[in-house]
Order: structure tokens, then C-alpha cells, then sequence
DNA sequence: ACAGCGAGGTTCGAATTTGAACAACCGCGT
DNA sequence: ACGCGGTTGTTCAAATTCGAACCTCGCTGT
């Protein structure tokens, strides 16, 4: 506890900037997304990574990493799109134990809709404020935020 | 309805970027606090709030949008670390309605025991990832976002 | 003085989230 | 073959979050 390397003026104001936008960004895509598509922003991840995915599937496990939560978050959310026919779930048929969360017909359709919306608030909050310069450093080093995280 | 514009593959890069990052950063940031001095984010972002306040009191209301929540969560929050003696709650003198959440010496204490090691975790995931350029791009942009959000 | 509009906080119920505990199972090494 | 550590996904209880309803009260216009 020898050496408490405060933060100067600019590394706080990036710190403070990062905090600030991603409270506020988050909150705004998840009233969007509610209002104008009925899921919370967890949900509409979910159909996004399924719809990217081949054959619109993927291990729970897997698709909990990407999702970057937690095991059992994922669970509960898959059930919930499950019960409005959006995901569907599949056993493994090379290990009894897994299980892919398939997208549906409905859940591909429902996320065609939602999504220009949702890209179209992703500009209005983030994308379209910025410049192209601003983007290429934010996507270099957030990029290399987000890797160091994953690894660790 | 007419053709969305999607993203390109930079302002995607970006987009993805910052989500990864916020998520990722969140997460950690919870844990180390959690483990290290026994409080939540929103907790301790409460503590450095006062801390940093006049007397070391706000307003429930005016703290609660500097924290970027809701009136309801954090008069929970507020219950919680009241609970712990870290915080006291005076009523405001000109306005019976009004009521301030006052840091106490304890809550005062242990922020200054939490604060190095919190510092440090946000530099080994954030800060001292980037070189200044990085950061001050970071501070302009997510400035910027943060701003017009706020606004809104 | 006073009615009405709104702000300030809390309370309430419903929805989510997390980690730990579990049960079942895979597959590597011997 | 077989044992065991590590995985997979779910269940469970506890903690947290949000928004809507609510009550009290401050302020403004008349």
C-alpha cells in the first residue's frame, strides 16, 4: 500500500468519461430496445450472436462467454426467449450434457425488425458523434481494454 | 422505414469495442472492490461522490443523477451502507422534503482504505493500457457522448 | 390565503443477476 | 478398463434494480 498513484487530470477525465458514457449509453440502448422491440439489451444480444452464428446455434457455455455474464444469467435469459418461441433449445449430440440455444424463425424475425432501430440509437448515441479518427482510436484501444480482460 | 444504414466495418469495431470493454471493465471493477473492501461499485461510487461534496453531503436526488441511477436504487443503496455506519442521512433544514446522504467518519475511512487499490485496478485495466494520445482521444469523445446523453 | 402543479423520497412488487451447490457426464492418464 | 479431475447446464437463495404508485410538501399565480 506504499505507492497510491492517483490519477492526473486527463487520466481522470478518461476514466471518468468511460464511466459516464457507459452508465449512460447502456441505459438509453436498454429503453430503446424495450420500447421499441420488447427485449432488454441482454435478450437482443442473444439473438444477435445466435443470428451471426452458423446454423443460428450455439453452446450455452460459449455463448455465455461471449455474452460476457454469467452461466446461470444466461439460463434464466434463454428461457425467457424460449417461452416466446423466440430461442429454442437443442441437446448436443456428441455430449449429453451440452445444449445449444437455437434461433428460431420468430427470433430472426422479430430481430430484423428491432435491429435498424437499434442500430439507428447506436448512432444517435455513440457512432454518429463521433468522427472517423475517433472512432479508429476508440475501437484500438478499447479493443485492447476489452482482449487483456478476456485473457485474464 | 426506409434502408437502414448499418455499420461499417470501423464504426463496428467501435461499437463492439466499447461494449466489450464496458462489460468486461464493469465486471472486474465490481470483483476487486467486493473483494478487496467489502463494496459494491454503485457503493463505492456513492463514497467517492460524498467524499468529494462539500461537508461530504448531497441531496438524495442531485446524487442520484450524478450516479447515473435511479431515485429508488439508491435509496436502497444508501439503506445499505446506513446499515454499515457509512453513511448518515440529515434531513435538509430549508426543505422538510429534502434529505442528505452525509458521509461519515468511517465511510470516510474506509474510502481512503479502498481508494489505492481501486486506483490501481482501474489503471491495470484501463489506464495504463493506453498512452496519453489514447486517453485524451477517450476524454474528447466519451466526453462528448456522455454530454449529449446527459442532456437528453 | 389557497388551489394546483410538480418536486423529493420512499415503498412496493416484479424482473434480473450472481455465485455457490448440484447432478450428470466427458475423457485423459495409467 | 477405470478412476478422477474438470465441464456442462440448471437450480437455488440472496442481493440488487427499476418503474410506478404514493405521500408530503414547496412554490406560483390569482
Amino acid at each position: 500500500m506504499n505507492e497510491p498513484r492517483w490519477l492526473d487530470e486527463l487520466e481522470m477525465a478518461a476514466w471518468q468519461g468511460f464511466l459516464e458514457a457507459s452508465n449512460r449509453v447502456a441505459r438509453r440502448l436498454e429503453q430503446q430496445l424495450k420500447d421499441e422491440a420488447g427485449l432488454s439489451h441482454p435478450q437482443y444480444e442473444i439473438l444477435v450472436h445466435l443470428a451471426a452464428a452458423p446454423d443460428g446455434e450455439i453452446r450455452m457455455t460459449e455463448l455465455a462467454e461471449r455474452l460476457i455474464t454469467s452461466k446461470s444469467g444466461l439460463t434464466y435469459q434463454v428461457g425467457q426467449l424460449e417461452r416466446r418461441g423466440l430461442v429454442r433449445r437443442r441437446a448436443c449430440p456428441t455430449d449429453v450434457r451440452g445444449v445449444f440455444a437455437v434461433l428460431t424463425d420468430a427470433g430472426r424475425e422479430l430481430l430484423h425488425r428491432a435491429a435498424p432501430g437499434h442500430v439507428a440509437a447506436v448512432r444517435e448515441v455513440l457512432v454518429d458523434v463521433l468522427d472517423r479518427d475517433q472512432l479508429a482510436v476508440l475501437a484500438e484501444a478499447l479493443g485492447e481494454v476489452g482482449r487483456r480482460l478476456r485473457r485474464a
